[in-house]
DNA sequence: AAGCGAACCTGGCTGC
DNA sequence: TGCAGCCAGGTTCGCT
């Protein structure tokens, strides 16, 4: 489930093992994922040391010390394993040494053992293997392959071609009602489209868009630049749907985060905040706004199911 | 020129 | 049990 709060909890799971962390091997078991990797990538990376763990949107960057970045994008199914050596095997922890950071199903729990395979011995969808100087893994796994991995120079990051065109962070101090109305001014696409597009804000994904318009109380059918001011009218709009925007992604990095912590005594399984959605993958349930007597509607809006609630959203 | 649908690829679920 | 059809977190391309 890759959107941003999801980029942002595997992230920290990476960032608490593998900062200072030295590359000792990496292994691709397949020649691309949505791209090529790119020319000589084992060999970049390998002997490099990661100085720093970062995001932009939904992209995931470590900062080697070479001065490249590897820059991962998990697309839609990608996931991320951090395999840890065992220390006093059967005594500490008896179940399984894969600790999942980033899953992509928030529909799916994954089951207990799903993840546990002995090292040395991988799945059919992963892709990369990452071992590092004390022996910790990480397993890139991706089923559908739309994600992928590049390495760029740091010092020209801002004008690659993958982030020149990306606008702010919604968690951002850049992004406010007046960035946001200021964007949508005379946009003739739905705002649902609008809030889409990594151009206007980037990091939102469908869930996240669908999930904040529900709690800001704005319809996604609405025409983008109707968040515009006009006539000098406080930008009421803006304002509500950029106050749900950081509140939606602060809950669900929040929830990312606890799931993470807890995972020694659990399963593995990652990302609870889909038990708090309110309105993605709700069709025909009843709104939850209390006293709300509407149910939730689904629509295709530029090739994406839109959940809604016509009666709380206007 | 902006905006929309299709394409990329695999798997899971539903219904016959 | 099998199989067809539909749906899925993202991004990019090409046509209007």
């Amino acid at each position: 489930m890759p959107e941003l709060p999801e980029v942002e909890t595997v992230k920290r799971g990476l960032e608490e093992v593998l900062l200072g962390e030295t590359l000792r091997r990496v292994e691709l078991r397949r020649p691309n994922l949505r791209f090529p990797f790119p020319r000589g990538f084992c060999a970049r990376l390998q002997g490099e040391r990661i100085e720093a763990l970062t995001r932009r949107a939904k992209y995931l960057l470590l900062h080697l010390s070479s001065g490249e970045i590897l820059v991962i994008h998990l697309g839609m199914s990608g996931r991320i394993a951090i395999n840890k050596p065992q220390r006093d095997q059967g005594a500490a922890d008896p179940k399984s040494p894969m600790r999942k950071v980033g899953s992509t199903s928030p529909a799916q729990e994954s089951r207990p053992g799903q993840f546990v395979h002995e090292a040395g011995s991988h799945g059919k969808h992963d892709h990369v293997i990452f071992e590092t100087g004390t022996g910790i893994q990480i397993v890139y796994n991706d089923a559908r392959r739309f994600g992928f991995m590049d390495l760029i120079e740091a010092n020209a990051m801002d004008r690659h071609k993958i982030f020149a065109h990306l606008g702010p962070e919604p968690l951002g101090n850049q992004m406010n009602a007046a960035y946001l109305a200021d964007a949508a001014q005379g946009r003739t696409s739905d705002l649902k489209a609008f809030l889409m597009d990594q151009r206007n804000i980037a990091g939102l994904g469908n869930i996240y868009v669908c999930e904040a318009l529900f709690r800001a109380g704005v319809s996604p059918l609405r025409k983008a630049a109707s968040l515009a001011s006009k006539a000098g009218k406080p930008l009421q709009r803006a304002q509500r749907l950029t106050d749900a925007i950081r509140e939606v992604l602060e809950d669900a990095i929040e929830a990312g985060g606890s799931s993470l912590r807890d995972y020694r005594q659990t399963d593995g399984s990652l990302g609870y905040f889909q038990h708090g959605f309110e309105v993605y993958g709700r069709e025909g349930e009843p709104c939850v706004r209390p006293g709300c007597t509407g149910q939730v509607l689904r629509k295709s809006q530029a090739g994406r199911s839109t959940f809604y609630c016509r009666i709380c959203q206007k």
